[in-house]
RNA sequence: GCGAGGGUGGCCGAGCUAGGCCAAAGGCGGCGGGCUUAAGACCCGCUGGGGGUAGCCCCGUCGUGGGUUCGAAUCCCACCCCUCGCACCA
């Protein structure tokens, strides 16, 4: 019967589905209980293949240990916190067209249905039922359906209210103000999708070095606080409009934009008077630090929407500020038109704070010249300023004038320097982007500092117990764990609510939600019980049951269903997810529930490719995840995600690999079906039996390792594959009919269907139970049957095949077609010699020559020994030490004569076997060439 | 720039945490042969280069360069390149 997995998948998945095989409720007698989450998936889009595998290596294991025995619960829910699945509505209610395009190309949406897609519900809904749980149920995870819930349900809101409420009153969250992307025009804060133009860009921390005027403070921003004892005079652009605003009970004067930009940093501005650069030009300043008097000069670049639209001019240091000085020399008339006397700039000298190897020193003026830089507009002037920046910055030594800063290197110490001179009152700060950047709605956005809440991740003793809570974490892959211990180490305070999106509100703010990443660390708590929640749950409930001492009958009920399933056993997520959400999950978990109930493992999973670029909705490149399925079947999609990559490594999705896996699995079940639609044999076991059962009891012990340590590929590779080689020589070396061989390879596919289950449910279920009546995967994972680990065996075979792959090389160097070959054993002597080298612990020619020669039998043949010394040396050097040790128990001639039929089929010659002690017929003198487990042989 | 991981043959990938049995598993692809009326499937062989009428020999090779060692894909150092993360996108 031809291979067609859309009618045996469809029958196993209704099987599952009626029976309700993954859905579980506590069971004390399980002997053991397994819990297994992933991240769940943000169903903003369709889901595609590259999703798949996420949560099919989870379904793997899951049904790894169901076949161990193990209650294994395995559930799924929605994650549609936060902004982008309201965006997404937005942009589809307006037919903005890349949406409609993304929505109707990409993920397939039928246009009727956009009625459905324009509330945030009914978005999320539409992906939830008609991508993502259509194609997890084709792809037959083992999900428990029941425990289903989105994290805007109202019971989940009131979890996540208790979560949030419980930090709060063990000081875990604290308010502050922190910056963020504003939309003046709307008002509001944005996130990165609202951005229109500037996307990538992101804004910095500004040093505002707080120069005197008089009275008034003229506020100048630069990235380089360090500078400012470089400073020889200020730029202020001649057209640009500046006002005089009482900033947080000071005067300043800055630029108009740059006071509305103050304003929405948590400042108290009150714009006093417009002021015109002229009133300023030529005036002075005082530098607060070196108390120096310098001249506020004109330059048209300086940008009055940057900054404070004032800026120090650093000459010695700064390519920009030299050469504009340098053309206001040669150029007077700049100045005069302002009516400064151009004395002014001849009198100011660069004023060098700095060394650097490479340069003298005047670097700005060095680096200018080696750029042939005049203008002050060149953009060249650009490329020299970012190489020198760079190398000041990196190499910069501070001179003697720096006081205790000097001989510093500027990285190290501008950090210090910075807040050193801010808490003096000298400096001060604000944010600001190096370029404009826009809002979708067309308006500008600026950095605005908010209030906001935080997670204090920070808190030493938070940190200590989530450091703890690593230590019993069986970290997957391995090598993960340094990111792990450094992301703990590494984490400040996490702004957890945002202005507005889907998801819980904060208890005691309603303006504000918490933010997705902060309302998905303990989520795995909530499937244990989502059965028993129903709209009437409210915080205190959960308070009962996770926290209380005398907890009511309701909640008590509900605890242990908790406590049945908890603590997670393994959490699978992405690689990139370490930094953030999978280490939020230990903070949580750390903080929350007791140190029984933290979390047990954690395995991480690498990225999916398209065709060797990263996959991506708005480029078009994915794959729908149920087309694949649809086209070859989900064992196909399973098995071939499982072999191409280790869950942590990347993996890449391709078209011609897919359907060369739909092949192999077309092949394995023709043949599969065939033995097992033929007899069933007898078990009357031959070597070559046994042997062939002792490489299935290895495969299943290497099997068992890797699945043990997640490597689903390394146990898929030794079921599938290791196995398929064996069975091709099995099926070379004896008579397949044969009732004893039958019955063991019926016994072999009994195993092997069971090592596979995991991977490719449908196909194993259906073929194990046409086998044996019962589905695989209630038949148990296999064991090691001792009876059958013979090493014995394996160093015949190998014998054997060596034997024939010898033959082998011979025919092709000759090119020759022999009807009769003869086979020499080793004489006995040399196997003394075999035995010796092996019992040497180095075995050099002279120690083993050394052992040898003691005995008489030997010595009177010395050439002859030693030579056959070097020979088995290299020989045993050459293959497998333990083979050989083995092969000393073997009696070779009985194997070959043993083998001689097999040897006549495979050659179609006839065969003669000799012992080199004895050989009645050696035409071309073969015989002597003979090693104890390499047989020479002659063709003829 | 910082943090983490990685660079192996036409491709994917073992091996590298216990250095020698590693020209380097396995898969895929390719080539040749067998079987077949034929295609597919299946079976056998080859697949770094060169040589060989005897199972073999020579050269090169595991990002680059250097080092340790009798001996390195495996250990150490430097460099180059790639991926992920760097906090309000989830």
């Amino acid at each position: 019967m031809e291979y067609d997995p859309a009618s045996i998948e469809q029958e196993w998945r209704d099987r599952w589905d009626e029976e309700g095989w993954y859905e579980v409720d506590p069971d004390e007698d399980a002997d053991d209980v397994t819990f297994v989450t992933v991240a769940y998936p943000y169903p903003n889009g369709a889901m595609h293949t590259g999703h798949v595998r996420t949560f099919a290596v989870p379904d793997v294991y899951a049904r790894y240990r169901r076949l161990h025995g193990d209650q294994v619960l395995y559930p799924m829910a929605w994650h549609i916190t936060g902004t982008p699945i309201i965006g997404a509505v937005e942009r589809l209610k307006e037919r903005e067209s890349e949406q409609v395009r993304i929505l109707t190309e990409v993920y397939e949406v039928d246009e009727a249905d956009f009625s459905e897609l324009e509330t945030p519900m009914g978005f999320a809904r539409y992906f939830i039922e008609n991508s993502y749980k259509y194609s997890m149920q084709l792809l037959g995870l083992s999900i428990d359906w029941r425990r289903e819930f989105t994290t805007n349900d109202p019971s989940y809101r009131e979890f996540i209210s208790w979560q949030y409420e419980t930090l709060h009153e063990r000081g875990l969250l604290k308010q502050d103000t922190h910056p963020v992307n504003f939309c003046t025009n709307e008002e509001q804060p944005v996130t990165t999708h609202d951005i229109l133009e500037g996307e990538e860009e992101e804004f910095q921390s500004y040093t505002l070095v707080k120069f005197r005027f008089g009275e008034t403070v003229i506020p100048m921003a630069t990235l380089r606080p360090e500078t400012v004892r470089g400073v020889t005079n200020a730029f202020i652009n001649p057209d640009a409009e500046y006002v005089r605003a009482s900033v947080d009970g000071e005067t300043w004067i800055v630029s108009a934009r740059a006071a509305e930009k103050l304003d929405l940093q948590e400042r108290t501005v009150e714009v006093l008077e417009p002021i015109g650069a002229a009133e300023l030009i030529g005036e002075s300043v005082i530098n607060p630090i070196t108390k120096d008097e310098l001249p506020i000069l004109p330059a048209s670049f300086v940008d009055p929407s940057n900054g404070t639209g004032i800026v120090m001019s650093v000459p010695a240091h700064s390519p920009d500020d030299w050469v504009t000085l340098e053309s206001l020399r040669t150029d007077p008339s700049q100045l005069e038109v302002h009516g400064i006397d151009s004395a002014i700039v001849e009198e100011l000298e660069p004023i060098p704070i700095l060394d650097i190897e490479g340069y003298g020193e005047i670097p700005a003026a060095e680096i200018v010249d080696r750029y042939g830089i005049t203008d002050p507009d060149d953009p060249a002037l650009e490329e020299a300023t970012q190489e020198l920046y760079n190398h000041e910055f990196h190499g910069g030594v501070l001179l003697e004038m720096y006081g205790e800063f000097a001989g510093e290197i500027v990285e190290e110490i501008r950090d210090t320097y910075q807040s050193q001179y801010t808490a003096a009152g000298h400096f001060d700060s604000m944010y600001d982007f190096s370029t404009p950047v826009i809002c979708r709605c067309g308006g500008r956005v600026e950095v605005a500092e908010q209030d906001t809440w935080f997670l204090r991740y920070n808190d030493p003793d938070w940190r200590s117990k989530t450091e703890r809570a690593l230590e019993g974490v069986d970290v997957q892959p391995t090598n993960a764990r340094d990111q792990y211990e450094h992301t703990i180490g590494w984490l400040e305070e996490w702004p957890c609510i945002r202005n507005y999106g889907l998801g819980t509100p904060l208890p005691w703010d309603d303006d504000f939600i918490i933010e997705p990443l902060s309302d998905s660390t303990i989520y795995m708590a909530y499937y244990t019980l989502a059965p028993h929640l129903d709209d009437d749950v409210d915080r205190a409930l959960f308070n009962e049951i996770f926290l209380a001492d005398d907890p009511s009958d309701r909640a008590a009920a509900m605890r242990a269903e908790f406590e049945h399933w908890y603590p997670v056993d393994v959490r699978f997520s992405a690689n990139d997810l370490i930094t953030n959400h999978l280490t939020f999950y230990l903070y949580h978990h750390a903080e929350l529930f007791d140190e029984p109930l933290w979390p047990q493992g954690i395995t991480t999973m690498g990225m999916g490719f398209l065709r060797g670029k990263s996959m991506s909705s708005s480029a078009g490149r994915v794959v729908l995840a149920h087309k694949p399925v649809e086209r070859y079947g989900a064992d196909t999609v399973r098995f071939f995600l499982m072999t191409s990559a280790e869950p942590w490594q990347d993996f890449d999705w391709r078209d011609d690999p897919v359907a060369d896996t739909y092949n192999q699995l077309a092949r394995f079940w023709r043949r599969n079906l065939e033995l097992i639609d033929g007899p069933s044999g007898e078990r009357e076991l031959t070597p070559i039996d046994e042997w062939l059962l002792g490489r299935l009891n290895r495969v299943v012990e290497s099997a068992t390792d890797s699945m043990e340590e997640f490597e689903i590929r390394a146990a898929t590779q030794a079921a599938f594959f290791e196995l398929e080689d064996d069975l091709r020589w099995y099926r070379r070396r004896t008579e397949t009919d044969r009732p004893g061989a039958r019955w063991t390879l019926r016994e072999v596919l009994r195993k092997r269907l069971l090592l596979l289950n995991p991977i490719i449910p449908f196909m194993t279920n259906e073929l194990h139970e046409r086998l044996t009546g019962e589905p695989a995967e209630v038949a148990g994972w296999p064991g090691v049957d001792d009876e059958f680990m013979d090493p014995a065996l394996d160093a015949a075979e190998s014998l054997r095949g060596d034997l024939v792959d010898d033959i082998q090389s011979i025919l092709d160097v000759t090119e020759s077609d022999p009807s009769l070959i003869r086979i020499y054993t080793a004489a006995e002597w040399k196997r003394g010699v075999l035995e010796a080298v092996i019992e040497a612990d180095e075995p050099t020619h002279g120690e083993v020559m050394g052992r040898l020669m003691s005995e008489e039998r030997y010595r009177h043949r010395g050439d002859q020994v030693s030579d056959m010394v070097g020979a088995i040396i290299d020989l045993v050097h050459d293959r497998s030490r333990k083979t050989f040790e083995h092969l000393m128990d073997l009696d070779e001639m009985e194997i070959i004569e043993g083998s001689a039929s097999f040897l006549e089929r495979e050659f179609g010659a006839d065969i003669e076997v000799y012992s080199e002690d004895s050989a009645t017929e050696d035409p071309a003198d073969r015989a002597k060439h003979a090693l104890p487990g390499r047989p020479a042989i002659h063709l003829e």
